[in-house]
RNA sequence: GCCGGUGUAGCUCAGUGGUAGAGCGCUUCCUUGGUAAGGAAGAGGUCACGAGUUCAAUUCUCGUCAUUGGCUCCA
């Protein structure tokens, strides 16, 4: 007898070789129904393999993720299945669980395959669901393994098994299709009723570019059909928050065909919006004790042959400006950081400058691939909220957490809450991608964990991720689809001022190389509000928002009184727009509610004759009658609770 | 850059091998209305661009550009 320990702290006692869903079953048999599979000592497996030690047991459904990665895991041999039914012959690679749903990449040899066709491979899924063929796991031995690809002409299969230990291979089994496979899977294949194939992509041969592509089908299944009725209709939710319809509808931001790929357009209303936004950072930036710099948009090859820049992107960059001169070339510039350590390296500096702070809204030209494009948040010309720190290596913990906090305060007003901060390291394997000596790298890395340590941020640390010249921590927001984007940035760099020969005079009278500290807290401008956008669905704070109020005069008799108010509410700072078109107070209303305007005042007889103006609040209804100072006391009093100044 | 999809009025979209339609918006007129859509008339399109097939192409084929879902990349 072995002793099982559920979640709930009870132990059982059962026979040695008992299953997860033998325990399930001796619960209840609806729990057994829906057991898909279980948790053994952490580690998630078949729920029908035999248990033969003590263990604690954690049976997994559709509730829990890794009851749902089993199940998608198990589709994607379903639609493997299903696809080796209607093509013959196909190479499989790999097909794991993801977020939401699944995927199988696929070498279709001569097939040609297109999205119509999803729908009959979908079809052959629910068929081979009914058939509720076993799961049947299988040691086997890697001779045995290779035989088995081999005589199935599978290269992708044959490679991953060379890279497999003798003695740990599996094979799983069901219907008529085996693969190669580490498991765990429901025990049959009648799980789901409801499959959806969602996209045909190109997917690298192990996210290798220099290897073939593959094509890589996407898809999601659900035990319930109304599930995926569900999840389609929060997708399509999804898009309505989407910043580039949201752009278009709000009239921030446009693209032109002419000017150029990736090179947005600021409309009136954006460049309003973005302008607040960056006096919103100044401001915080001046209590910071940042210095505000301008630099020229191009800079020299020289500099960036300086910095490392060149030799690292030259290539794939906007290519060079030539002059009149010949020997002369400029370069957009990609980055600010070689103008800033310039203008550091103008004037002489003593250890009592330090540490200097300079700030800049950069705007940085970067060639991107053309189809990594996308809407706002990844352009060719974007402008970074900028500034380099330059300090001695004793300040530099201090510093960093300095910024760690300015980007948690820009956060918490804007209502960032479920961001992730990304600590960013070196590569171990493949040192060549990076500038630098091993000593500086290692202190520069030290220096960002223990900064991270000092406050308490949701932090993981990613190898390979950091800049070429050092590490980094990265703030990471979701957009309204759940792709992830890196928003703030901070960055340690030992590396540029060696380049650029920084130095400062020490209190020892001494030469001295000072530390610099890259840091962008919204990161760009541009990808910034996209995320903003899709963050609050065009409902902008009112402190931010383009139009806080929308004067709406009940006909117009009242349009001079409407005009009048909104130069005396001018005068406080709140801005908005009469709406004086020819149309009743029901229309005007609805399209302010409709254009999220936070505050409607309308005015009829009784405001104009009384100087007063009725207020109404976008989703609240009406609030009555206010006097004009009341009403900007209210809006002054929500603006200073939104930026936290009352604190 | 690579693999798919898409491109029709300012916006959202329907449609067809015989040179196009809706709703919203816009213009004009009527209406002067009190908290989520008042009524009427009108203007507006080289159907992304270029080539090919055809008696005839917005529609079919190819290419280009843009855009989009992924992959790769991201200083």
């Amino acid at each position: 007898m072995i002793n099982i320990t559920l979640p709930d702290g009870s132990v059982r006692q059962v026979e040695k070789g008992t299953s997860a869903m033998d325990i399930a079953m001796s619960i209840s048999e609806g729990l057994a129904r829906n057991v898909l599979s279980a948790k053994v000592n952490d580690e998630v497996i078949d729920a029908n393999r035999p248990i033969n030690d003590d263990a604690t047991v954690q049976l997994l459904t559709w509730n829990d993720t890794e009851g749902k990665s089993t199940m998608w895991h198990s589709s994607a041999h379903i639609m493997a299945e299903a696809i080796e039914f209607y093509y013959p012959g196909v190479k499989l690679a790999i097909g794991p669980p993801i977020k939401n749903g699944f995927y199988y990449d696929i070498d279709f040899m001569e097939y040609n395959i297109t999205e119509t066709d999803l729908e009959k491979i979908e079809q052959k899924m629910k068929e081979l669901a009914k058939a509720k063929n076993a799961f049947v796991r299988k040691e086997v031995s890697k001779a045995d393994a290779i035989a088995y690809f081999t005589e199935k002409d599978d290269e992708y299969k044959l490679e991953l098994i060379d890279g497999l230990d003798d003695g740990t291979i599996t094979f799983y089994t069901q219907g008529e299709f085996t693969d190669l496979c580490r498991g765990p899977h429901v025990p049959h294949t009648g799980y789901f009723k409801a499959v959806k194939l969602t996209s045909i992509a190109g997917a690298y041969w192990r996210g290798d570019e220099t290897r073939k592509q593959l094509t890589r089908i996407y898809g999601i299944t659900f035990p319930k059909n109304k599930e995926l009725t569900e999840y389609l209709e929060r997708v399509e939710q999804a898009k309505a928050r989407d910043h580039r319809k949201l752009g278009k509808e709000l009239d921030l931001f446009t693209f032109s065909q002419r000017v150029g790929q990736g090179l947005p357009l600021w409309l009136p209303k954006g460049a309003a919006l973005r302008e607040r936004l960056e006096n919103f950072l100044k401001k915080a930036q001046k209590k910071g004790g940042y210095d505000q710099v301008i630099t020229p948009h191009i800079g020299s090859k020289e500099l960036y042959v300086c910095s490392g820049h060149y030799a690292k992107y030259g290539k794939d960059s906007f290519q060079p400006i030539n002059t009149p001169d010949e020997d002369e070339e400029f370069l957009l510039k990609p980055m600010n950081c070689p103008h800033h350590c310039e203008i550091f390296k103008a004037r002489p500096k003593s250890y009592k400058d330090l540490p200097v702070r300079y700030a800049e809204f950069g705007t940085v030209y970067r060639y991107e691939q053309s189809g990594e494009l996308h809407g706002l948040t990844r352009v060719r010309g974007f402008t970074q909220d900028d500034a380099h720190i330059f300090c001695t290596s004793d300040q530099v913990k201090n510093e960093f957490v300095k910024v760690i906090d300015l980007v948690l305060y820009i956060f918490k007003t804007l209502k960032f809450e479920n961001f992730k901060a990304q600590i960013s390291l070196r590569d171990p394997e493949d040192s060549e991608k990076y500038i630098g000596s091993d000593e500086n790298w290692e202190k520069a890395e030290r220096a960002i964990i223990e900064a991270t340590g000092e406050r308490d941020l949701n932090t993981f640390v990613e190898y390979g991720e950091a800049a070429f010249y050092g590490p980094k921590l990265d703030f990471m927001v979701e957009d309204a689809l759940g792709r992830e984007w890196q928003l703030g940035t901070i960055q340690v760099d030992y590396n540029l001022p060696e380049r650029f020969e920084l130095e400062y005079t020490g209190s020892d009278n001494q030469k001295h190389r000072p530390v610099m500290i890259h840091r962008a807290p919204f990161g760009s401008m541009e990808r910034f509000i996209a995320v903003l956008l899709e963050h609050c669905a065009g409902d902008f704070p009112l402190w931010l928002t383009t139009d806080q109020i929308a004067i709406l005069p009940i006909s117009d008799k009242y349009n001079e009184y409407a005009e009048n108010l909104l130069q005396l509410l001018n005068n406080y700072d709140i801005r908005g727009f009469v709406d004086d078109r020819n149309e009743k107070i029901g229309k005007k209303i609805r399209e302010s509610e409709l254009g999220k305007i936070p505050f409607m005042l309308i005015i009829g007889e009784k405001e104009a004759d009384e100087n007063l103006m009725a207020v109404r609040k976008r989703g609240e209804g009406d609030l009555g009658t206010m006097t004009l100072d009341q009403f900007a006391n209210l809006v002054t009093t929500t603006i200073n609770e939104e930026l936290a100044l009352n604190d």
